[in-house]
Parts: C-alpha cells; structure tokens; sequence
DNA sequence: CTGTTAGCGCGTTCAC
DNA sequence: GTGAACGCGCTAACAG
C-alpha cells in the first residue's frame, strides 16, 4: 500500500510539511491558504519546508472540503478551428487573474463527447464552464447543462436552459454582402455555411433570404447549403455548385473552415476571382489578407467574445443571482477586391 | 453549512443513491466500478437510482482513494497556433479510447504560466502530461517536470529531464530547400525562425548554416533573424530584410506565425512571388496551397506527433519501466511554385 | 497565535 | 451478495 500506487511517486503531504517544521497540520494549512493569523517567523519556516520539499497541496483533498476548484471548463467544437482558440485566449485573459485555471476540451463535433465532457466536468466539480455546443437539437447535451449546478455560458447558441449566452451577429453582416452583391448585378449568389442545428447557420441562412426578398430576387434553394462545417464539406458544395447547370457568380463561403475548403476549391477548378466568380469568406480575415486578390472577409473579434463570456462567468461565480443575460457582439464585412460585377454571360 | 455552499446546487453522493435503491453505499460503489459481485436485481435497482438522480461519482473523492484522475494535461505555448492544436487532437484520439480526458492549457509562450500549469497539474493528481516547453532554458519549468511524479512525454524540446520526448526533424527540410535556392542561383537567403531557446530554432539554423557552408557560400549572420515566434515578429523581421542596403533573394520563413507575418510584409512591400523574392513558409500547407502563386512549404504531420506523443504516455501509464525513449517524426517538403532564380541585379 | 478534531464522498477492507 | 467502518489530505471551527 506504501510505494507504487497508480499516479506515481508519492507527493508530500501537508503532514510532512508539518513535521519538517516542526508546527502542526493546522499551521501549514493557514500558511498554503495566507490566512493573516500566523506568525511571521512560523510561516518562513513553514514556507521552507514547503520549497523543500516541494509540496503542493492536493487539490482532490482541498475540492472535498471546499467545494471549489478554480477550473473552469472550456468545451469546443474543435480545437483545431482557430475560432474557438481564439475565445479560449480571451477568456483566459480574464479569469486567469482570478486564479482560475481554464482547460479546454475539444469534441470534434461529437454530441457524445460533448456529454461525456460535461459529466466529466461534473465529477471533477469544475467551478463554471463556458460551452459551444455542435448541436442544438441534441437533447442529450442540454440535460446535462441543466443539471451541472455551476455556472455554464453559452456561446452562440440557442438552446433551452437558463445561462448567460454570448451571442455574435450573423444576419446583419450577410445580408450587407448580399446587398452588395445585388447591386454589383448578381442574381445568382451561392451560400455555403453550417446546418440549421445550430443558430450561426439558421442566422446566416435567414439573413441570406431576408436580402434577397428585400431586393424581389427570387430564392433558389440549390444555392443554399446548410451543412456541416469543414474544409471537406466546404469544398464540396463549392465544386458542385460551380459546376452544376445555371451556377451561380458568387460564393459566400460563412464559417473558417467553409472558407478554407471553398477557396480550394475555387482554386482547383482554375477560376480567377473576381472576374469568374466573387467570392466572400468568414472568420479567417488575415486568410483573406494574404491570399491575391485579398478576400471580402465577413469577420468577428471572438477574444472579445471569450472576455466577455468570462466576465459573465465571473460574475456567477461571485455568487450573482440574476436572470440569464444575453450579450450579442457585432461583426465587421472588411470589403476588399474579391467582389466585382458578374460576367455578362 | 447545507445549501449554498461554493460549488453551486449539491450533487447527489453515493449516500442518495443508496437510499433510493434501498441498498449500502457499498454495493453502489461496487455497482458503479463495475463489480461482478452484486444481483443482477440490485444492479439494477441501483442503476436506476442513478439515472433518476443525475448521479456522477464525485471524482476529488475517488481521487483521493484511488490516486488516479483519468486526467491528462496539455501544456501547449499557443492555443491558437494550429500546429499545437492538431497534436491535441491526435493525442485525444489514441487517449479517449482508453478513457483519459486530455485538457488543454495554453501558457502564451510564458514560462511563468508553465509553472503554474505544471503545479496545478501536480496538485490536481492528473495522470500523465504531455508538454510543449516555450523556453528550454527555463530553469524553473523543468524542476517543475522532474518533480511531477507521473509520466511526463515532452514535444520537440532538449531539456535534461528523465522523459519521453517526440521530435520533429527540423534540419534535414531546412538543408533540402537551402541547396534548392542555392541551385537556382541564390546567393542571399533569408531565414526567419524560432529562438535558439528551443530546439526547432537551433537546427533550422544549424541547417541552414550547413548547406550553405556545403555549398561554401559565405554565411552573413544578418541574414539569420532567430527570434520570437509571432506574426508581428515574422513581419517585422522579413520587412527589416527586404529594405535593408543588401536584401536576400529569398525568404526562409520557418515557423506557422512567422510564415503569416513575413508572406504579410512581402504582400505590403508590393513585391511579387517569385519573380521580385522566393518564399517558403512552413507548418501551414494549406494557406500555401490557397494563395498565388502557391507557395512552397516545409509540413509535418503534427497529427500524428499527437498519437505518438500519446501512446508513448499509455505505455507508462501501464507501468512500463524503461529508460526514456526518444521518437524522431520526418518533415516533408512541397515543392511549389514560389521559389525561382532570382533576378539578376 | 497555534494545536486538535471532525468530517467532505468515496473505495476498500472486513465481517456478516 | 451485502453492510459497516476506516482513512485518503485537507479546511474550518474550536480550544487553549
């Protein structure tokens, strides 16, 4: 039972620390916790047994006592999408000076992960979590939230549980592009973006129709793909609407990944934007930067999102009892030269 | 001492379950690790209890008696770097399967962060580690890694600790793609990379010193620029290239933000590729298919660095007992169109 | 200011 | 096949 337990090497405890110098368990506990009511001599002594033996105090003990962790959880679609990391960056910013530690957990997308994340969460009693979930309609997912008991934000999300959500714009910008498309002379615009399981997609989607009714264009439902998001996906439904039978003279690729995939996709077919095809992308403005001709980039600061996710995290952490709060933040249509007028066919 | 208590709503304990099931706490633990020795009837009625609950087995308690977590910690420098990203999510797909939750923790390239993750992981009894060092010569992080106790796997860092390391082959690509340019003509090479402080930066330029001296071609230590790896550095340094009194004919540019930044500042210089500068980036083959002409760019299966990092981890997780072990990943390099013979002045 | 003590929730002996 | 009792390491409350 002494030596080779799973999880390695023993670590101190705060009995060793007590015995090294020489003061009892209650005393080094005061001393890892800085409460005021030790004496300055005692606590140096304490504190070199400490570096000496290099103790950390076992948070699994500290948890069972305290009930707090100071984790919060940080679950993502996937990791690899530089959308996401970017909130996590924000976020952290934010809570990492109130001493919490945020770990990120990516799901690939899978609604099952997603719940094993949350029990997960749940066993580990994290503190508070912020949430982007892969599917709305996955109910799953949603009885898990409810039942967490700390403090979860959602993140762009409509689903039916009481948690703050931040929310980004996503009708407003497409329907700015599509108007500018309209008057360019298009008629026929392509848009590619995620499925109506989560809000992004029915947003964008709705944003889409709404410019076009506006405009009296008529909606053609082969020109909308509301799928899933990847590159794959992305450069499949580029290819296939720019090759069917009446394509259309521009693409709005709506989610990073879609952007990727499109942009290929554009590429592998050899057509020369904006002359052939315009094209507008989403999420990845210094992609649209880099590549020539730049790219009209629908964008969004998601750092601010992740701050902003934070500090209403925060605030439920320091025990505010409000109902749920919505924040939506804005996005930006940076017009560059990857739009033009149609080629008269 | 019953309600709000940090931590939020109470979960159900093990005493609950019991209670409903009208079974001891014993039998319920016995039925939530999957113990032979309970009626299949009981098991059942305790099942049930459970999911009637919400039940999740507390894990700082289970922690505390079984020292394992099912934990593994990712110490990563940049969350938002996609090559960081892409051995998460390798690593997540050989460790899921076996039941070990992998959580990301982003330092931002602070040494300082590194420790505190390293601690928190100590204190938190996570089961392994996997880490992604910013700085090799930080004495601080690697006292912390010796003193971990469990099984620590370290990506593409020399640092004098008794671990399992996965590298990628830095100098061999550097070389090829210097004796390409040489071959074309060129006499003036820029390379732009990481620090000597970690080891990608030291063989880059170990490789890059080499082919030239190969080719005895004399080596101007201006034209090396191994610093910080960022966009902003990236796009500083190659700037800083180009308009000096005797620009390179091309531009190394070894690192995925560095790769960003440098293709920025060549795009805001209004040079054009290949003809005005030769450019290869690295680590984001991708944005070097996307943009035109398409650009030559040293790639490595990051993916896969994850799944080994990872499996060489379960195997000490299992208990092998063996001297630290060291894998080597090749690189490739896709030739594109990007680089020519330069100009003659 | 410091020592002592009672649990936190669970897994693991033991008896039954 | 099941229940009761102990202790993992720590914090908080109380004595001294």
């Amino acid at each position: 039972m002494s030596g080779k337990l799973p999880g390695g090497r023993r670590q101190p405890t705060i009995h060793e620390v007590a015995a090294t110098a020489g003061v009892s368990i209650g005393t080094v506990s005061r001393v890892a916790s800085e409460s005021p009511r030790v004496a300055p001599e005692t606590r140096a002594r304490v504190l070199a047994a400490m570096a000496e033996l290099g103790y950390q105090p076992n948070a699994a003990a500290r948890a069972m006592r305290t009930n707090q962790t100071m984790t919060i959880g940080f679950l993502i679609p996937d990791m690899t999408n530089q959308v996401f990391a970017r909130v996590a960056q924000g976020a952290e910013t934010v809570l990492a000076p109130e001493g919490y530690m945020l770990f990120a957990f990516s799901s690939n997308r899978s609604p099952a992960r997603e719940i094993e994340f949350l029990q997960a969460a749940r066993q580990r009693q994290m503190d508070g979590l912020i949430v982007t979930l892969s599917d709305e309609t996955a109910t799953g997912t949603i009885e898990e939230i409810a039942r967490m008991g700390v403090p979860v934000v959602v993140l762009d999300r409509e689903i039916p549980v009481e948690a703050d959500v931040v929310y980004s714009e996503h009708m407003q910008p497409i329907e700015t592009v599509v108007e500018q498309l309209l008057q360019l002379g298009h008629r026929r615009i392509g848009l590619i973006t995620a499925s109506h399981n989560i809000r992004p997609g029915r947003d964008r989607v709705a944003g889409f129709k709404r410019a076009l009714e506006k405009a009296g264009v008529p909606i053609d439902d082969w020109l909308i793909r509301a799928r899933t998001q990847s590159a794959e996906r992305g450069m499949a439904e580029t290819h296939d609407l720019l090759t069917g039978p009446n394509p259309p003279t521009a693409i709005l690729a709506a989610g990073s990944d879609i952007f990727y995939g499109a942009l290929k996709a554009v590429r592998l077919l050899g057509l020369s934007i904006p002359d052939d095809i315009s094209f507008v992308g989403a999420d990845d403005a210094l992609l649209g930067e880099l590549v020539y001709p730049p790219i009209t980039v629908i964008d969004r600061d998601m750092v601010e999102v992740g701050r902003q996710a934070a500090g209403l995290l925060l605030e439920r952490l320091k025990g505010l009892d409000v109902p749920p709060r919505r924040i939506m933040l804005g996005s930006d249509v940076l017009l560059r030269s990857s739009i033009a007028a149609p080629k008269i066919r």
